[in-house]
DNA sequence: CTGAAAGCGCTTACAG
DNA sequence: CTGAAAGCGCTTACAG
C-alpha cells in the first residue's frame, strides 16, 4: 500500500497540487465550491493524511516544544510535565520529553537532539553543568525557558517556586506547635541546585528570625541512597532534632522509610514536614504535612511563556521570569 | 544567525554536498583522508548539525516510535513507558508519550498524528474502540504493538500480564492467611478491558477451585470516584468481606483513603492486597501486599518487538504476544 | 575516490 | 480563482 501523497489526491481531483495544498491550509478564501467539493472527496476517497515531516521541512517549523527535565523521578516533574503537555496541546503544538537523569552529558544529548529535529523551543529543568550550551542557545536566539531552577548569569527565563517561602513556612509551622529542634535534610548540594540551596537558606532565615541557633550538624545534604546513613547519624547525635524538614519528595520517602523500619513514630519522636506535596500525603498514617507546589499553574505558565518566545510576542529574557507562591497543608505529621 | 546547512559545509570544505553526506553518514569506505578532515574542520568551524527532518523526509523514517498510553495516571504505566524509552534510547530511537485518558476520541487524534508525523511504530495501550483504526494499520501494515490490553478478534501482538495469575496469587494467600470472605474491587468493566476481566476471572476461578461461593455482592467496579460509596456499600453489607482485592493502583489508593477516614483499621477490619507494585507499599504503615507486575521487563519486551518489526525482523501478528507472570510481594496488609 | 542530479512531500510567492 | 516553479535540507543511485 503506497502513501498517498498530495500529488495523488491533485490527480484524482484533477486539480494542481498548489490547489490541494491551499484547501488543505484552509485558505480557500476565493476557491470554487466545486473545487473544493472535487479535492474533499478525493482526500477521502485515497484516505489522504499529510505528511507533517515534508510540511515540517519546508515550513522551518515543527509546532513540537521539547522538554528536558533533570530528574522525572520526582512527582514535581512529573505533575509539571502534564501541565505542559496540556497546554501544548491546546495549542496545537506537541511535546516530546526526555530525561536527563541529573546527567549533563545526557542533557547535553537531548539538547542537540532535539534541536536537531527542529523542535521549536525547549523547556528545561537544568542541570546546569552546560552553560557554553545554554550560551549558544541564546546567541541564536534560540526559545528556551528554564524550569525549577536557574542557571546563574544566564539570561534565560525561569519559572521558580519561592523556595526560600517554602521552607520558612515548614519552619514556621514547625516553631507554632513548640518544636525548637529543627532539622533539614535534603538531596545533594554541591551543584548549587537552586530549590535546594533557597530551601536552606529559607530554613536558616526562618530559625534566624526567631533567634533560634543553627547547627551545622542539623542540616544533612546527600545522594538519595546515602540518606539513611546520614539520618541514623542525625538521630544519634546527643541532642537530636525532633522535627525535620525534607527539602523534597524523595527525601521524604528515605525519612519515612527509615522511620517504619527502625520503628520511629512520626510524630511523636520525630515530626516531618515534606517539601511537595507526595500523591500518598492525605492518606498515610500519619497523613503528611507538607508544603506544596502550584505545579500546574508553574507548568501551564511555562509552556506559555516558551509558547509566547517561540511566536515572536515575548523575547528571551529573564525578565521574564517567574515565582510562584508555595501553600502549607497542615496535617497530622507534626 | 542563518542556520548553517549541509551545503554551507561542502563550500567551505570545498567538496561537494554529497561528499560531506557521505562523510557524515561514514560511508566513508574510500574517502581520502584529506578530505575527511577537510570537512570535519568545515563542520567545526561552522558549528554544522544536521537537520534530522530533512533526513527524516527522504529516508521516510524518524526513528521515532509513539507511545499511547491508555492512562498515565497508572504506576503500572509509569514504569513501562521508562522502560520503553530505556530500549529505544539504546537503540537510537526516539519516543513520543501521549496520554488517550481512555478516551477513544484521544486515542485517534494521537494515532493519527503520530502517523502523521511519520513515527516508524506505534505501542498502544489500547481503549478497544477504535477497531477501524487499528484495522487500518494492519492493512497497511504498520508496525503496531498493543501494550497491557488486547482487542478480541484484531492480529496485532500484545504484551501482557498474565492477569489471572495475578488475581489467583492475591486470593489464594487470603485463603492461606485464614480469609474466606474476600472482595474484589476494580475500575470499570464495561469496556470489557482485558486485565480487568481477566483479573475478576482468576478471583472467581481461585476461589472455585477452593471451593468457596462466590457472591456478586462481592464484586465492586466503578469509576475511581465512585468506588468510595460503593465500598461504604460493600462494607454495610449483613456478612461484609473481612479481605478485599484492589485490581490496581487507583482502586487500592481508594481504599486506603477510605480506611484512613473511616477509621477502618488494616488488616484487622479489612485486610487488603493490590495488584500492582505501589511506591509506598513496602514504607506505608502497614506495609501494604501487593501482586507486582514486572513492569520493565514488559516494557522492554513491548519496544523490542515493534523495533524488531519496525526492523522487519519479525511480523506483526498476535503469534509474537507474550505473557507475563506476576509476583506476590508479602508484606503487612493481611 | 568524488560530484551532478533527482527526489522525498510539502508550501508559497508569483503569474495569469 | 488556479497552476507552474522553486525550494526546504537532506540522501542516494549512478556516472566517471
Amino acid at each position: 500500500m503506497k502513501n498517498v501523497t498530495i500529488a495523488d489526491v491533485a490527480k484524482q481531483a484533477e486539480v494542481s497540487k498548489s490547489t490541494v495544498s491551499q484547501y488543505l491550509n484552509k485558505r480557500y478564501d476565493y476557491m470554487g465550491e466545486k473545487t473544493k467539493q472535487r479535492i474533499q472527496e478525493a482526500v477521502e476517497k485515497l484516505g489522504y493524511q499529510p505528511n507533517i515531516v515534508a510540511r515540517s521541512l519546508k515550513q522551518k517549523a515543527t509546532k513540537t516544544i521539547g522538554v528536558i527535565v533533570a530528574n522525572i523521578l520526582h512527582n514535581f516533574t512529573t505533575k509539571v510535565v502534564r501541565a505542559i503537555e496540556d497546554v501544548c496541546h491546546a495549542s496545537d503544538f506537541h511535546t516530546i520529553i526526555c530525561n536527563a537523569d541529573d546527567d549533563p552529558v545526557k542533557e547535553k544529548y537531548y539538547i542537540e537532539m532535539l534541536r536537531a529535529k527542529q523542535v521549536d523551543g525547549l523547556i528545561i529543568f537544568p542541570t546546569g553543568d552546560n552553560r557554553d550550551l545554554y550560551q549558544k542557545m541564546l546567541d541564536s536566539s534560540y526559545p528556551v525557558v528554564f524550569m525549577d531552577r536557574e542557571v546563574e548569569g544566564m539570561d534565560i527565563p525561569s519559572i521558580m517556586l519561592h523556595n526560600e517561602k517554602a521552607a520558612e513556612l515548614a519552619v514556621e509551622h514547625f516553631l507554632e506547635k513548640g518544636y525548637r529542634r529543627i532539622g533539614m535534610m535534603t538531596t545533594s548540594l554541591i551543584n548549587h541546585t537552586t530549590p535546594r540551596v533557597e530551601r536552606v537558606e529559607g530554613y536558616k532565615k526562618a530559625l534566624r528570625r526567631s533567634g533560634i541557633p543553627i547547627y551545622k550538624d542539623y542540616i544533612i545534604s546527600g545522594e538519595p541512597q546515602s540518606l539513611q546513613t546520614e539520618l541514623e547519624e542525625l538521630l544519634h547525635l546527643e541532642r537530636p532534632p525532633e522535627g525535620i524538614l525534607a527539602g523534597n519528595d524523595l527525601v521524604l520517602i528515605e525519612i519515612l522509610k527509615y522511620a517504619k523500619q527502625k520503628g520511629v513514630r512520626v510524630p511523636e519522636d520525630l515530626a516531618v514536614i515534606g517539601i511537595d506535596d507526595v500523591s500518598f500525603a492525605s492518606f498515610y498514617t500519619p497523613a503528611i504535612t507538607t508544603v506544596a507546589q502550584p505545579t500546574f499553574k508553574m507548568g501551564k505558565a511555562g509552556a506559555e511563556l516558551l509558547l509566547n518566545i517561540v511566536q515572536k510576542q515575548e523575547e528571551t529574557t529573564k525578565q521574564a521570569s517567574l515565582r510562584f507562591e508555595p501553600t502549607l497543608m497542615i496535617r497530622d505529621s507534626v
